[in-house]
DNA sequence: TAAGTGTATTAAGTGATATAATACACTTAA
DNA sequence: TTAAGTGTATTATATCACTTAATACACTTA
């Protein structure tokens, strides 16, 4: 429901999930997408927990997470600023992207739906969306 | 690593996750896959609870679920058995492969991944899978 | 009547999440 | 030197989801 541009990032915060986990997941997109730029400025930890109205210790969370994944660089006493690296962000991409297939492949399994299943259904959507919006 | 077989049910349990939850997923996906019969009696609340050594108030909120589900039916007095639909299980296993796939794709978007990529990751993996195991 | 079902209630403990308040170390610019 | 803005760390507190424990009730079957 709470919706908040900040910079260049975008952020919609609700109470689905762990605050710190949207926060992530959010930065995460942005800078896989490149709606925030290779070397750009991250928003300051107490400045991001200002404008989404949450506590700095729960935007730090999300910070250092990011840090772990090799998107983000600290420099201490000037701020968080975005990789310079493609090449991170690549194998970031590459590494979230197997872990959420393979997950997605393990629930489909579950089901008994094989692969051809899928696709079948996805195409079945494509045409649908394709159609109306 | 909890590995258990009770009744013709095999439960893995472990900490991961919740342990309602875990109970509700390898059952929803015994019963979508016939690994046991429509109009088979479940385990008892109490002996599942038992030989899980868990406890039976977290059987029970499995067991709930799985009557949301439309997979069982409860007897009172009798116990708990897999539902003699078999249009219940397909529309339970349409309904949950639909909500996972639409997360799946919501995944790959965040991360600016398109169908294609998706289906060539899929088909390089099959490639290695069958060459292997 | 006894044993086995599902169900409900109350109490308690644990861990993840989030907030609050405060302090420290570092960098930059006035 | 100083002040303001960075990331970082610590301690305390609160809330909620999850889980356990103990107990009791209603129903069915043998």
């Amino acid at each position: 429901m709470e919706e908040q541009q900040v910079g260049s990032l975008h952020f919609q915060i609700d109470f689905s999930q762990p605050l710190y986990e949207q926060i992530l997941d959010q930065a995460r997109s942005a800078i896989a997408k490149g709606e925030i730029a290779l070397g750009d400025k991250m928003p300051s930890v107490r400045e991001l927990a200002q404008e989404l109205r949450i506590n700095p210790n729960t935007v730090m969370r999300a910070y250092q997470e990011l840090e772990r994944d090799g998107l983000t660089e600290k420099r201490r006493g000037q701020g968080t600023y975005v990789t310079t690296s493609p090449e991170h962000v690549a194998s970031f991409r590459t590494a979230l992207a197997a872990k959420y297939i393979d997950s997605f492949m393990e629930q489909m399994e579950s089901l008994g739906l094989s692969w051809d299943d899928i696709e079948k259904y996805i195409h079945q959507k494509q045409a649908a969306q394709g159609g109306n919006g």
